[in-house]
RNA sequence: GUCCCCAUCGUCUAGUCCGGCCUAGGACAUCGCCCUUUCAAGGCGGUAACAUGGGUUCGAAUCCCAUUGGGGACGCCA
């Protein structure tokens, strides 16, 4: 057990697929373990699957884990670059009886695993090859280690508490393929013995293997580390969290104009709490994580807190550095031109000032990107509906009054602007909204908007005029 | 089938370790009201949970057992 050596983990994804919510959250606790012990944390790509394992996907995982900001301190490492390692360490076990080699063919354990299926068994491998007298002649073997098969394991979990498993139903598994290459199971536990790793975080679909992990540590002459393994994460159904509950990598997060803060908040609240605070910056997270407080059941994702979140984020995140985040967006959907740099091009005071305007009605950047494009366009598409109900005979008085009343304005400040409302309102004798929302479908388009005075500010008089213009003309058209 | 884990509002959770402070708290969602130039945001309030059955105890959401339900593992995947 882990004495007052300093605190290693890591977080060591299989680069089979994107990082995905589970990993993230994973790789999550792991970083908060690191950085709340002052300890290390490594990323290690668990790649000795060949046939599955891709460049694209380590990088994209590399991609996730950066655009959430879980950096690591050493690494990333790949196992394939450390197949002599893991060779050497079989040839030792190997040769001290604590492995063997098995001449089974995966045709001929896939149809025992079927059979006992069949027959209501356990599925577990027969120890066939165990003790095998006299090798057959042309089979490449595969290597297992031997399991004992009396007495019991007792895992002393950090989240789950005591599991004791019966050693007799611990498999004997395969740590060699037959084509040379070592197994998950194997390299784990080399590669954690290798990289001095004091705790072991993972998904508790690993609880089952941590036995077995157990005595290869012992086999190899080390103390297991001490293990947490956290609860999964569950889609709506219930059901495990997977591609059919929508987005699989959390780059689609981003993508979908999450702020990689509120994901990493909402996520750490999925198992973890402490007391009744919901919203962590990331000194909280660092100073208060304890895997004490983390529970033992399964949650389930629940996309619309996490929408709730991150709109929290959205309203206090500095307008400034919203409009850096926001920036991609409006280029994808064209508002701004693909070179503009919002230093020159676009004056980046003025954006985040119409930023600030949006920050409480929009939930997402894709949605303020979206709002932010009736400010940067130059002309607006009436709404049809809109344009009939407030841009008419009624209304064009009103309009045209609060035009020249703008048009003379000393200087073009919301203050300035409401003082125009307020003499027409009394001139007219009428209600603010009565000539607000004319004005606001004249110059946005549409019946919704932030506060008719700032959006007119943000818009600046030369362009709030030339489309009140163009909807006096339009009036009565629609 | 075998083994392992889990079980408080629809969801995330506090409370569970060290029984009484719990007529079970907070948050999301939902419903209502208020505010209001629209949309939001915000404020106030409501509906809503200790899976079931047995124990133990003066007393159980909290401890024990069983049942039920959910999840996971049983690969020459990780």
């Amino acid at each position: 057990m882990p004495g007052t050596e300093k605190i290693r983990v890591r977080f060591a994804p299989s680069p089979t697929g994107h990082l995905h919510i589970g990993g993230v959250r994973t790789a999550l606790f792991n970083w908060l373990f690191a950085r709340h012990g002052g300890g290390v944390f490594i990323l290690r790509i668990e790649d000795t699957d060949r046939s599955r394992s891709t460049d694209e996907y380590i990088e994209s995982i590399l991609e996730g884990m950066r655009w959430l900001n879980l950096d690591w301190d050493e690494g990333p490492f790949r196992q394939t670059e450390r197949f002599d390692i893991y060779r050497s360490h079989i040839d030792k076990l190997l040769e001290s009886g604590r492995a063997y080699r098995c001449y089974c063919s995966q045709e001929e354990l896939e149809e025992k695993r079927k059979k006992a299926a069949a027959e209501g068994r356990p599925l577990s491998y027969d120890g066939r090859c165990r003790d095998i007298e006299t090798p057959p002649s042309g089979i490449t073997p595969s290597v297992r280690f031997r399991m004992p098969k009396e007495g019991r394991t007792v895992v002393d979990d950090l989240i789950k508490g005591t599991v004791v498993f019966e050693n007799d139903q611990l498999d004997d598994l395969i740590i060699m393929r037959s084509d040379g290459t070592p197994t998950y199971n194997f390299v784990v536990v080399a590669d954690d013995v290798d990289m001095g790793i004091t705790h072991v975080i993972r998904g508790d679909d690993h609880l089952n293997n941590t036995p077995k992990q157990i005595h290869i540590y012992s086999a190899l002459g080390h103390a297991a580390p001490a293990f947490g393994h956290l609860p999964m994460i569950l889609g709506e159904d219930k059901a495990r969290l997977s591609k059919r509950h929508g987005a699989t990598s959390v780059i689609a997060y981003r993508d979908m104009g999450y702020l990689s803060d509120a994901l990493v908040n909402y996520l750490v609240r999925l198992g973890w709490s402490y007391g009744d605070q919901e919203v962590f910056g990331r000194e909280e997270l660092i100073r208060y994580f304890s895997l004490e407080n983390i529970g033992k059941s399964a949650a389930v994702f629940n996309p619309e807190k996490l929408l709730w979140l991150n709109a929290e984020y959205m309203k206090t995140t500095p307008p400034e550095r919203l409009a850096e985040l926001v920036m991609p967006f409006l280029k994808a959907d064209g508002t701004v031109g693909p070179d503009d740099e919002i230093d020159d091009e676009m004056d980046k005071v003025w954006l985040s000032k119409a930023i600030l305007t949006l920050t409480e009605r929009a939930k997402t950047l894709v949605e303020l990107s979206k709002s932010l494009r009736y400010y940067i366009l130059e002309h607006v598409e009436i709404d049809e509906k809109a344009g009939k109900k407030f841009l008419n005979e009624k209304t064009l008085p009103y309009l045209k009054d609060i035009k020249e009343g703008l048009s003379g304005l000393e200087g073009f400040t919301g203050e300035g602007i409401q003082k125009v409302f307020n003499d027409i309102t009394q001139k007219h004798g009428i209600k603010l909204g009565a000539v607000a929302q004319p004005v606001r479908v004249a110059v946005m388009g549409k019946t919704e908007s932030p506060g008719i005075f700032e959006v007119l500010e943000v818009l600046g008089r030369e362009k709030a005029l030339k489309r009140m213009e163009k909807a006096i003309q339009a009036a009565g058209t629609f």
